[in-house]
DNA sequence: TAGCATATAAGAATAATTATCACTTGATAA
DNA sequence: TTATCAAGTGATAATTATTCTTATATGCTA
């Protein structure tokens, strides 16, 4: 039987707390939002434990990054195929499920022949409803 | 004659310095990356300069942000409607022309009917031909 | 050339994140 | 149960990225 190297996250009770916080759906968070949501749960907490564990909660795959443009990496808890409306007012981030993205490169500009795409990240950009 | 509100953005010569080092097309640079070049042609230069006179270039609509995961912003030249490859291994970003982009919405899930779309920006990750 | 708004260097300050380390704890084996 | 040990933790220092402060300097325009 072979043994994986996979490493074996316990389930601590910080942990839990981290789970209990993702699974409330409010998503997009900062790792530092998360911590101060975190501490109200668990006041021993610290900050450190939850970088670290966001991280190898990304690397676990239970996670994924998400890059808008301010200063604080953000989490994302939807690991479905989606996409992105950020509000350029008010900030607020939007999932944007789609059908179908298709795009053409144009021959004379870009060659990406020899490259391969994993994956692909739309993001819109503009106003959203109660800002608008 | 009305005197205009835009700001009188002087020439000096820190900025003849950092347009130099922006002419010279070494695109996506961190504003850290960018002081680091721009003190060898002139030492006196303090970061803070490099970070202020970014951010006034990119209000100037002469530069503008570029968001990758990384952890400082990125700043891109290319004014041109584009858009980019990562390559998830080196790092290294790559401008991507596009003839055409389409994306068909899934209505069942995402209602942007009351959003107004002002950009999109398409992020392609994977592998270039170098790491591949 | 004077006057002033803008710009600057230097360094302190702040925010976000990561590293270090001594101690603790969950999971598994005994 | 208990022993074992890799994995996890809190506290804190350190680092990195960026912004603020302030006294001084300098382009531009009248």
């Amino acid at each position: 039987m072979e043994k994986s190297k996979e490493k074996g996250l316990k389930l601590t009770p910080q942990r839990m707390v981290l789970f209990h916080i993702l699974s409330e759906d409010d998503r997009h968070m900062t790792a530092d939002e998360i911590y101060q949501k975190a501490r109200a749960e668990h006041p021993m907490l610290s900050p450190a434990t939850v970088y670290r564990n966001m991280e190898q909660l990304v690397e676990a795959g239970l996670l994924s990054h998400l890059d808008l443009g301010g200063p604080s990496t953000r989490y994302d808890t939807n690991l479905d195929d989606h996409h992105h409306f950020v509000c350029e007012k008010c900030g607020k981030v939007m999932d944007v499920y789609l059908k179908d993205i298709r795009y053409e490169l144009d021959p004379e500009k870009s060659d990406l022949s020899d490259v391969r795409i994993d994956s692909s990240q739309l993001y819109l950009h503009g106003v959203c409803g109660e800002c608008g």
